[in-house]
DNA sequence: GCAAGGTC
């Protein structure tokens, strides 16, 4: 070895790399630096020794990402010159883009005529670089065929349905009247549409939840020192009747004995340094910055050398960083500074050493300042938001948590126990911030609480019953969206802002259902593919795709399966989705009718067509509440400020038709209550209801009360995402490649007509009760005729049990378990059903959970005031409570 | 005019 130096050329993968590893490589000594054909590549120039032998370092040149692209060859890029499906097996072709054309001559120059070996190494440290370069390899042809074929497959995939459907639906509807773009895309992609999916998921969730009632105990103490509230620690309680009777108790002996004061220190943790994900959900929960536009000014501030490399995995400081020097660097700034000089004193006791989030893709540091600065001229807002973000993100790093004192105390009222915690003000007891001082963005919450000591006795100032409503959970914030495709694994840390900015760009989604600023629904275009492919019967916009895509390049990149094997097998299974999706393509018409319909009807939404209020809504008290109809044909009455005002009346499951009358109700309070015409599927009521019905939803209607306890209401969907349709482990569902039904292993039909799950799914749209006869022990007590066992399917009563009488005539009605029980049964009206128990009893109904409940809420105010309230609820009896009254059941 | 993956 040794004798005469030879030439070689280094190429990394990107110009941080490359500028990495050759100040490594040269120890920062005799390193010269030149400017390249590419603007963004330098070149750099050292010696070194190679197994002993001398090298001319000549350069390292760099690539940035994929020196290549792929495109259709011949005529195929325009867009009308094939069926896409030829485009699963078009020829394409790999080719350098114009812009890159400088980096593909530093290599070509460099490296004609040259053997090329693989330097591995997964971190930029210095022992893995050199030990890397002293044992070359030869280049993994498995790694290079995996990139390859998932390029194919994304852009096969990816063109085939976005021509397929842009073409499809922008001929059958007028979509640049909406959108003002005549150009518009609907684009499909391995990763956008999994990121749509996300979205529109958590809006149907949102969508079908049914608010349920609930009742709790609110007990509040105002002293001269301050007001104490207290919670019920049983919570929220769903039965009413229950919770009005331990009410009356409480009010009977109201006096709160205090039972156990604790006080006990919490602390509160820095975040872990900051990664690329991190930095871009805190951007968006402190500042409101879209992901998109993080990314580019964290890009911004890198170039110009403020902040280390933004796209980074790590969230782990490598146990050589210089902590204390980057401290020092920002002891001069005017808002942190003083923070800053305290972190390094070592009396202070404020340094800790930064805690690890577990994650390092062992090739760039956490984000953090590199270098001081009090602002630019240059800088815009999110400049300096962002700045401040690293900065003070990494000194609350390095800081000790904030530690606070939290003081519980816990009453009795009557044998109830509540609760109240908070933060007492007591000497010696003082929270400490630490980090809290430097990380605005964060805070200790929780509020102040006076002190009380155990023993101590007091009437409570308030004690009241008061009701909610189980509420659904928000719509997705960007941060939350993030979350969810970190999770699934969909784009990396360097693309995902670029996917969802894609949706936005397209008119696939809206900020505001990203962020739940506006009142009314999505009229974007996405939730209708999302739909109108969802009921073909395929999970395309499920995450699972995704998985098997990435689980198979890495079958690729460890040899385990071959480029053409993936390539065959993917693409195969993707056209024939493709092939039946097309086949099927009424159903994405229809879905994106059903989105026409709405934004058409969102249009005109102030002024609403007359005949479709029923009444002013009580919980907002501003907007009036509608006669609607969901997709699956259910009807409920809703208030038009939802998403922000939740308040919806669901209508009986076998409600067929409604329509608001002019009908003025003549009981229901606050007026005017618009009586709704109803006409009901008769299969699926009691026989002894008609099928036609003056409604009123105010509360006094004891048909509609009956017919939604025992039938259910319409308000849940026959969920997507669930039941017959469960994911299968490719992620989608085809029947075509087998030839056969997945559901009934039959031929003829796909998958998505598949009778059997037809006949599944009308069943589930028949809410409310099964009509076969499951044994009939019990006779009707009025006409002795034998009484069918049904199924409730209520919230409150689901899969219980009931007889009812078949007789149009009679109201004979008893749950199967009582009459095991043997407390009999009774016709309805009289006071043993539990359906009408209450209801009579209280003369206005209990209303129902998830349906009618403005009447009972009217009901709970009613005696919700412990003045007022003080009578029983049983009997009304003022003279004394219901766990007294001789005439409560049992 | 289409994908996703990179980055100056």
């Amino acid at each position: 070895m040794g004798g005469r130096t030879i030439n070689v050329l280094n190429v990394a993968e990107k110009p941080s790399v490359a500028k990495s590893v050759a100040t490594i490589l040269s120890r920062n000594q005799g390193l010269r630096i030149r400017e390249g054909r590419s603007r963004y590549n330098k070149i750099f120039e050292f010696s070194y020794s190679i197994r002993g032998q001398p090298c001319h370092m000549l350069v390292t040149t760099s690539v940035t990402g994929h020196l290549m692209e792929l495109e259709f060859r011949r005529a195929l890029p325009k867009w009308h010159s094939c069926d896409p499906a030829e485009l699963y097996h078009a020829p394409v072709r790999k080719y350098v883009p114009e812009d890159k054309k400088g980096y593909q001559e530093n290599i070509r120059r460099g490296s004609e005529e040259m053997p090329v070996a693989w330097a591995r190494f997964s971190a930029l440290i210095d022992r893995e670089i050199h030990e890397a370069v002293q044992n070359l390899v030869e280049p993994n042809q498995w790694f290079a065929d995996a990139v390859d074929a998932r390029q194919e497959i994304d852009l096969r995939i990816g063109a085939s349905f976005t021509r397929f459907q842009t073409m499809l639906l922008r001929d059958a509807f007028a979509m640049d009247s909406v959108t003002d773009d005549k150009n518009l895309v609907l684009s499909y992609g391995p990763c956008q549409f999994p990121t749509l999916g996300f979205i529109v998921e958590r809006y149907w969730e949102i969508q079908s939840h049914e608010p349920e009632e609930f009742w709790t105990i609110n007990c509040s103490h105002r002293s001269d020192e301050g007001l104490a509230t207290f919670n019920w620690m049983r919570g929220n309680m769903f039965d009413y009747t229950s919770a009005v009777i331990i009410y009356e108790m409480c009010v009977e002996e109201p006096t709160a004995t205090v039972t156990n004061v604790r006080h006990h220190e919490r602390l509160k943790y820095p975040p872990h340094p900051l990664n690329t994900i991190e930095l871009e959900k805190r951007a968006s929960r402190y500042f409101r910055m879209s992901s998109e536009q993080t990314m580019k000014v964290a890009e911004e501030l890198y170039q110009a050398g403020f902040i280390s490399y933004p796209r980074t995995e790590t969230d782990t400081f490598p146990s050589r960083t210089d902590l204390h020097t980057i401290v020092e660097e920002q002891q001069g700034h005017p808002d942190w500074g003083s923070y800053a000089q305290r972190l390094l004193d070592s009396g202070a006791g404020l340094w800790r050493n930064p805690s690890s989030g577990g994650h390092d893709d062992k090739a760039h540091p956490p984000i953090q300042p590199t270098k001081f600065s009090t602002g630019e001229s240059g800088w815009r807002e999110e400049h300096w938001k962002l700045y401040e973000l690293v900065v003070r993100h990494f000194l609350a790093c390095v800081s000790q948590p904030a530690v606070g004192a939290e003081t519980i105390i816990e009453l009795d009222i009557a044998g109830e126990l509540f609760s109240a915690s908070g933060r007492v003000i007591l000497a010696g007891r003082i929270c400490v911030k630490n980090y809290l001082d430097v990380y605005r963005f964060e805070s200790w919450g929780g509020s102040m609480i006076p002190p009380y000591v155990v023993g101590q006795q007091f009437i409570p100032t308030a004690l009241t019953l008061d009701s909610g409503v189980t509420r659904p959970p928000p719509l997705l914030s960007e941060a939350d969206l993030l979350s969810c495709m970190d999770k699934e694994g969909i784009g990396t840390d360097a693309t995902m802002h670029d996917h969802i900015k894609k949706l936005l760009d397209r008119f696939l989604t809206q900020p505001r259902t990203l962020t739940c600023v506006s009142r009314q629904l999505i009229f974007e275009y996405g939730e209708s593919l999302v739909m109108g492919y969802d009921d073909m019967g395929y999970k395309l916009w499920k995450p699972y795709l995704r998985a098997v895509m990435e689980r198979d390049m890495k079958a690729v990149s460890e040899g385990a399966k071959s480029k053409a094997e993936v390539l065959a097998s993917s693409l195969q299974q993707m056209k024939a989705c493709f092939l039946d999706a097309r086949l099927n393509k009424v159903k994405l018409f229809e879905a994106m009718e059903v989105f026409f319909e709405r934004s058409n009807r969102s249009g005109g939404d102030e002024q609403h067509v007359a005949g479709e209020v029923v009444r002013r809504c009580g919980l907002c008290q501003e907007a009036d509440m509608v006669l609607k109809r969901s997709r699956d044909g259910n009807f409920m009455v809703g208030c038009l400020g939802f998403p922000q005002v939740e308040n919806a009346i669901w209508l009986p499951g076998p409600v067929s038709e409604a329509a608001v009358t002019t009908n003025i109700c003549n009981i229901c309070t606050p007026g005017p209550v618009y009586k709704i015409q109803f006409k009901f599927r008769l299969l699926e009521i009691p026989p002894n209801y008609n099928a036609n019905h003056l409604g009123c939803i105010g509360g006094c209607d004891e048909t509609l009360i009956q017919l939604i306890e025992i039938c259910g209401t319409g308000s849940r969907m026959p969920a997507r995402g669930r039941g017959p349709t469960a994911p299968s482990s490719n992620g989608y569902q085809s029947n075509t490649r087998q030839g056969s039904c997945i559901y009934c292993q039959e031929t003829g039909h796909s998958s998505s007509g598949c009778p059997s799950q037809l006949s599944v799914s009308r069943n589930a749209r028949s809410r409310g009760m099964n009509h076969h006869n499951e044994g009939t022990s019990v006779s009707c007590s009025t006409c002795g005729t034998p009484c069918a066992l049904r199924t409730a399917n209520t919230a409150n009563n689901r899969g219980r049990k009931f007889y009812s009488c078949p007789s149009r005539d009679c109201n004979f009605f008893v749950w199967e378990d009582s009459v095991n029980n043997g407390t009999g049964g009774s016709s309805l009206g009289s006071n043993t059903g539990r359906t009408s128990n209450a209801s009579r009893n209280s003369g206005r109904g209990r209303g129902n959970r998830g349906g009618l409940h403005a009447a009972a809420t009217a009901f709970v105010s009613a005696t919700g005031d412990p003045v007022s309230g003080r009578r029983c609820f049983v009997c009304g009896d003022p003279s004394h409570f219901a766990n007294g009254c001789p005439n409560r059941g049992t």
